[in-house]
DNA sequence: TATTCTTATCGCAATATTACGATAGAATTT
DNA sequence: AAATTCTATCGTAATATTGCGATAAGAATA
């Protein structure tokens, strides 16, 4: 008990839920933010921008890289992190395809 | 350790962090999507499209009510759910400016 | 080569989420 | 009034997330 069911719903629902979930969590929006506002997308930076301790970063990066929002190219000894222009876009389809689908049909409301 | 540091982030950030935790699990978009779709918003109704049982249906209802992403409004024995619009739109755009800040500034991605 | 810098990963602890059955309580039906 | 229907909540178990320090491993520097 407990488990996660994702296989009972359909890949589409999963595929949305997945990116909501890589922005679930105040320290990855932050992250983004930066990757977006400045060019400096290396990891350091972004640890010392943000309140949180070098390992957490990390493995906050790795969730973002794991939803495919970010990537990350070496660059000698660092890492440059950078969103993922295609899978970006995807995302913001999948999320507003979600809330343009209501908006559409915003007919009778029962409540 | 282990706990939030959600208060060393913005509100904004926390609040598109909200929404996006509400969207996280695919059985909320599966109920989203059925206050989207069709008028009907009853419980009941959503316990018997989905498969999860009726007190993990009603734990989900809470948590989109929590968001404000939804809400409910009893009929009698029975509580009719659906989309609250202000919020749903506030969502759609906190979300999609997100989206929208990394497109904008599209200039010269590093990686 | 030895040291320092940079990032990922391991190990651990605290907390949160997910799921279900059982049950409570209110409304409806018989 | 008794039985049934409907939904929320409690209790519990399994699993996932969040966070940190310690450490490993590769790259740059002295």
């Amino acid at each position: 008990m407990g488990a996660a069911k994702s296989t009972e719903f359909s890949i589409k629902d999963n595929s949305i839920a997945k990116y909501a979930k890589a922005l679930s969590h105040p320290a990855r929006i932050a992250i983004l933010k930066l990757l977006t506002k400045r060019q400096a997308c290396i990891c350091g930076d972004i640890v010392e921008e943000l309140p949180l301790s070098q390992s957490t970063i990390s493995q906050h990066l790795k969730e973002l890289k794991a939803a495919g929002l970010i990537k990350g190219e070496i660059e000698g000894a660092r890492v440059c992190y950078c969103i993922d222009e295609k899978q970006w876009k995807k995302a913001q389809t999948a999320l507003n395809d979600l809330f343009e689908s209501y908006n559409k049909t915003n007919s009778s409301n029962c409540c």
